[in-house]
DNA sequence: CTCCAGGTTCCGG
DNA sequence: CCGGAACATGGA
C-alpha cells in the first residue's frame, strides 16, 4: 500500500481516534484501518508524534476527516485559564475534533445513550458489517457506516438483533425520518446553532445531548457543548465545588458561555481527561501515556 | 451479584 | 423548570 505523508500540524491521531467522537477505527500494525464515508482508510503515526501517514488514495477525505486545518493553538489559547482545563488540555493535546458524515453522527450517538463508549464501538461495526458497503484495503476488508436508506429498510427487530436494546426503535424511527426526507440533514446543516438544535431534536432519541453532539461531530459545530455524565461530573466538582441544588438548567447555560467559542473542543477535552483519570484523581497516582493512547478496540470477527 | 455507562421521554410536583 | 422512573445490554 503506497502512503502520503498529510500536512505538518500539531496532531496526535492515537488520541483523536480513540476520544470517543468516532468509533470504528481498528488498530492494525502501526495504524488504524477504517471507513472515512464510502473510503477505505488506514492511518498511522510514525512514533506517535509528527505526519500522519494514509494510504495516497484517501489524502484528501483523511486530511479534511481529520480537521487538520482547525488551528489548535489558537483554538487551545480561547479557553478559559483555569487549572481543570488547562490540565485537560495539556492530557489531550493534538487531539482533534474529527468532522464525521452528519448522518453518521446522528446515528451513532442515537446508539450511545446509556452505553460504554466499548459498547457504542461494538454496536457501529456490527451495524457496519450486516448493512454497510463492504470496502477492501489491501489486503483488508473495512465496511462503511449503514446508509438512512438502508437502515429505513429494516424492521426494529433486525437492529435488536444487533444488541441495540431499546435504541433500535430509536435508530430505525430517525432512519426513517431522514431517509423519506421529513428531516434534511443538508438543510439543518445551514441553520444556525439554535435552530439546527432544535430540527435534530424532532428526532426519536435525539436530545439536548445526542444533538449537541451531532453539531460538534458533524455539522462542524464547534461550540457544541454536549453535557453527559462525565462532564457533569466536572462541571459539579471543578466550577461548582460543595455547592448543593447545581441543575441541569445551570450547567447547561454554564458551559455554552463559560467555555467560549470552541467550546466543543474544550468539552472533548474536559471529557477524555475526566474519562481517563478520574479515579486516579481521588488516589493521585499517575496515567500513564500508553493508557490515553490507543483505540483499544478488539478487532471484530 | 451489583453498579454504571458520552440519555431520552414521560409524568407528577 | 425540577427530580424520578422506565428503558436494554454488557463490562468492570
Amino acid at each position: 500500500m503506497r502512503l502520503t505523508s498529510l500536512p505538518n500540524v500539531p496532531t496526535d491521531l492515537a488520541l483523536t481516534l480513540g476520544s470517543g467522537q468516532a468509533f470504528h477505527w481498528v488498530p492494525l500494525g502501526k495504524g488504524w484501518i477504517g471507513a472515512i464515508d464510502e473510503t477505505p482508510v488506514y492511518l498511522e503515526q510514525p512514533g506517535g508524534i509528527g505526519r500522519v501517514m494514509v494510504n495516497s488514495e484517501a489524502a484528501g477525505v483523511a486530511s479534511r476527516y481529520l480537521a487538520l486545518d482547525h488551528p489548535l493553538d489558537r483554538i487551545v489559547a480561547s479557553f478559559p485559564q483555569d487549572e481543570t482545563m488547562r490540565s485537560a488540555s495539556d492530557f489531550c493535546a493534538g487531539m482533534r475534533i474529527l468532522r464525521q458524515s452528519k448522518w453518521e453522527a446522528v446515528a451513532t450517538f442515537i446508539t450511545s445513550s446509556m452505553k460504554q463508549v466499548a459498547h457504542i464501538a461494538q454496536i457501529s461495526h456490527t451495524l457496519r458489517k450486516r448493512f454497510g458497503e463492504r470496502l477492501r484495503l489491501g489486503e483488508e476488508i473495512v465496511f462503511s457506516y449503514p446508509t438512512p436508506a438502508a437502515l429505513a429498510a429494516l424492521e426494529e427487530s433486525d437492529l435488536r438483533a444487533c444488541a441495540l436494546g431499546y435504541r433500535a426503535k430509536n435508530l430505525l424511527g430517525a432512519a426513517r425520518m431522514v431517509a423519506s426526507g421529513e428531516v434534511d440533514l443538508e438543510a439543518i446543516g445551514r441553520l444556525d446553532d439554535l435552530a439546527a438544535r432544535e430540527e435534530l431534536c424532532r428526532l426519536p432519541g435525539v436530545g439536548e445531548k445526542v444533538a449537541n453532539c451531532a453539531l460538534l461531530f458533524g455539522f462542524e459545530r464547534l461550540r457544541a457543548f454536549p453535557v453527559d455524565v462525565w462532564i457533569e461530573r466536572v462541571i459539579r466538582d471543578c466550577y461548582f465545588p460543595r455547592r448543593r441544588s447545581v441543575t441541569a438548567g445551570m450547567i447547561r447555560d454554564f458551559c455554552a458561555e463559560y467555555f467560549g467559542p470552541f467550546g466543543g473542543y474544550a468539552q472533548q477535552y474536559l471529557f477524555h481527561h475526566a474519562r481517563l483519570t478520574w479515579d486516579s484523581r481521588r488516589s493521585g497516582t499517575k496515567v500513564k501515556k500508553s493508557e490515553k493512547l490507543g483505540v483499544g478496540l478488539k478487532k471484530s470477527k
